[in-house]
DNA sequence: TTGAAAGCGCTAACAA
DNA sequence: TTGTTAGCGCTTTCAA
C-alpha cells in the first residue's frame, strides 16, 4: 500500500512549469478537471452554468491549456506534420499558407519543415514529426524512401501526399498530372507553330515533378514527329540561372524556336537575356514556364505559363483530413485538381 | 490505501499509441527506463556496456522518443516557436530557412507561423504556440500588442525580435536599423543627383519596418532641403502593384526623378511599367528597391537595393538561442548586423 | 553507476 | 450531466 501523493500546495520542491494549470482553473470555477476539459473541446455536454463558471475562470487566470499533456494523454497530438520540398518556392508558401490557415483555424496546429529536394532530409524530417504522434502528415510528392514509407504506414493516421496525383499514394493523393502539364504546354507551343522546342530544367535528378514535366513533353513531341531536347541544369531554380542557360543553348548553335522553363524563375532570368541581347519575343523565341508566380502577368513581355492550383492543393488537403478526422473514412484515394494553361504574349 | 495498478500486459484495454515505448526498450536491454533515457540524453552518465545494449535494443525495435512525453516530464518541450509576417516572402524565408537548420541539427524543433501582418494574428500564434511549452520564442519585429508581451514575459523563455534593433525588445534583439537603410538609400541617390525622389510603400501602418524605412527617407530628404513624397499603397506588396504605381504617379503629374520602393517586388514591377512606356532607367528615372531578392541582379537593368542580413539573421538568432539554451546568461540585448548598399545600373 | 518511484498536466473510461 | 480515477511515456529526484 501507498501513501495518496501529497498535496500540490505543500513545501516539496516542485517541478512544474509555473504554469496555470488546468486544476487551478477547476478549483476558482469549483468544478473537476474533467468539466473544464469537456468545456474545452466537447462544449456541448456540459450544462451552460458550469460551462460559463469554467469559461470565466480562464479568463481571470488567463490559462493556456499544455498541449504535451493533452496530447500525451489522448495519446495523438493535434498537429499535423507538413513537408515540403522548400519554403523558399512559392509555389508550396501558397499551399502551405492556406494548409495551415484553414487547420489551425480548425484548431490543429501545423508543423512544416523543407526537405531541400533531399529524400535523406525528408526521412529525418519525417521521423521528427513522428515524434510528436501527429494526427495526420502530409508530404510533397510520391516518390520517398523505403523507410520514410514504412514509418508512415507504422504510424497509422492519415497521409496526404500533395502535388502529384500519378500513381501509387500511400493513403490519399491530392494534386494534378505534371506529364500532363509538359504535354499540354508542348501540344500548345506546337499549335502555335513552334517546331524546335527545347525544355530546360534544374536538378531535374531530385525534382521528380519537374522531370515528370519534361517526359510530358517527350511524349508530346514525339507524337508529332518532332525531335526533343532536354537542358537539365546543375543547381537550384532561380532567376540567376535563366539567363546563363538561355546564352549556353545560343552559343552551343542549337536551332530553337521555343524554350519550356520547367517553372517561371527560370523563364524571367531568360525573358531578360532576351531583353539584353534585343531578341524579340514571342516573335523570334518563344518562352514557357510552369508555376504562374506572381511575376507571370506584368513581366514583359507576359509570360505563357501553367497556373498549378496552389491554393486548392491545401484547401484540399485541410478537407480531406478535417473529414477523416471526423470519422470520415471512405474517401477518394486520388484528388486531381487539374490545371490551367495561361497563353499570354510570351509564346 | 490503492492497490497497484495492473501491469500493462494484462487484458485490459490500452490506450497507448501502440508505438515502441522506452519501456520495451528497457525490457530488452535488461535495464531501467531511467538508464534508457540517461543514454539517450547524457550519454556520459553510463557506462558503455549498458550503452551499448540500450543502443542496440533501441535500433532493434525502431523507437522513436515520444517529444510530448518527454516534453511533459521536462516541463520544458525542446521546440522553439518562430513567428514571421509571411512565408510567402522570401526575405523571411531565407532567414527562417537558416534558422531552422541550425536548430533542428543541434536537436531542436521549430515550430513556425505567419501573421499576415496582423498583430491579432500574432497573438494568437504566440499563445497557440505557447501552449506547446517552447523552450523559446522568436517574433519579428519590436512592435506587438501589449497582451503579446504579456504572454512572452510571463513564460519566461529566451525571446529574440528579429529584423529589427530600433529600441524596447522584450529580451533580446536582432536585426538592422531599417531607420538606417532608409536614409542611406536615399543619399545615395541624392549623391547621385537625384532631386525629385519619392518613396513608394504597400501597407505601412502594418509593415512597421517599412514605415522606419520611409521615415529615414524623409529625414534624409528633409537634410538637404528637399521635399518628401510618400506613397502609401492599399493591399500587399506584389510586382503586380509596382507597375500601376508607378503609372499613377506619371498620371498625377508628379515630378520626380527617382523612385524609392519599400521592396524590390514593387521595384521590379515598376521597371517593367518602365520597359512598357520605353522610360529609359536610370537616365530618365532611377529606381531603387530593398531586399536584394533572387531577380534584383539579373533584372533589367540591375536593380540598385539594399541588401538585408536575412541568412544572418537566422544564424545570429539560431547562435543566441543556443548559448542561452547552454546557460549562458549575459548576452547583448541587440544585435545589429547591419545592411549593405548594392549599387547598380538602376539608380 | 544504476534503479525505484513519483509525478509532469491532461484525457477518457467508468460510475454515480 | 458530473466527478473519480487510472494512466499516457517520459524525466528526475533520491537512495542504494
Amino acid at each position: 500500500m501507498r501513501a495518496r501523493p501529497a498535496p500540490k500546495s505543500d513545501t516539496r520542491l516542485r517541478r512544474g512549469s509555473g504554469r496555470v494549470t488546468m486544476d487551478e482553473v477547476a478549483r476558482l470555477a469549483g468544478v473537476s478537471t474533467s468539466t473544464v476539459s469537456r468545456v474545452l473541446r466537447a462544449p456541448g455536454a456540459v450544462s451552460d452554468d458550469l460551462a460559463n463558471r469554467v469559461r470565466s475562470a480562464v479568463d481571470r487566470l488567463g490559462y493556456v491549456p499544455n498541449l504535451m499533456a493533452g496530447g500525451l494523454a489522448a495519446a495523438r497530438g493535434r498537429t499535423v506534420g507538413v513537408v515540403v520540398p522548400s519554403i523558399l518556392n512559392s509555389f508550396f508558401a501558397g499551399t502551405i499558407d492556406t494548409l495551415s490557415g484553414l487547420l489551425s483555424s480548425a484548431g490543429w496546429q501545423v508543423l512544416d519543415g523543407s526537405t531541400d529536394y533531399s529524400e535523406a532530409r525528408e526521412e529525418a524530417l519525417v521521423e521528427a514529426f513522428l515524434a510528436w504522434s501527429p494526427a495526420a502528415m502530409v508530404l510533397t510528392g510520391l516518390r520517398h524512401s523505403e523507410r520514410t514509407v514504412r514509418l508512415l504506414r507504422a504510424a497509422r493516421i492519415p497521409v496526404v501526399e500533395m502535388w502529384d496525383v500519378s500513381d501509387g499514394a500511400i493513403d490519399i493523393a491530392v494534386g494534378f498530372s505534371h506529364r500532363e502539364a509538359g504535354r499540354g504546354m508542348t501540344q500548345y507551343l506546337i499549335e502555335k507553330g513552334r517546331r524546335r522546342i527545347v525544355f530546360v530544367g534544374a536538378m531535374m535528378i531530385s525534382d521528380q515533378r519537374a522531370a515528370q514535366r519534361a517526359e510530358g513533353y517527350r511524349e508530346a513531341v514525339a507524337a508529332v514527329g518532332l525531335p526533343a531536347t532536354v537542358v537539365d541544369l546543375p543547381g537550384r531554380s532561380s532567376v540567376a540561372l535563366g539567363g546563363p542557360a538561355l546564352a549556353d543553348l545560343l552559343a552551343r548553335g542549337v536551332e530553337f524556336d521555343a524554350v519550356y522553363f520547367s517553372n517561371d524563375v527560370l523563364a524571367l532570368g531568360a525573358l531578360f537575356e532576351c531583353q539584353r541581347r534585343g531578341i524579340d519575343v514571342p516573335a523570334r523565341l518563344a518562352i514557357a514556364g510552369f508555376g504562374d508566380l506572381d511575376f507571370a502577368a506584368s513581366c514583359v513581355p507576359p509570360l505563357t505559363t501553367i497556373r498549378p492550383p496552389r491554393e486548392a492543393i491545401g484547401r484540399e488537403t485541410a478537407a480531406v483530413l478535417l473529414a477523416r478526422f471526423a470519422g470520415q473514412t471512405h474517401l477518394r484515394r486520388a484528388v486531381d485538381l487539374g490545371f490551367e494553361l495561361q497563353a499570354r504574349q510570351s509564346a
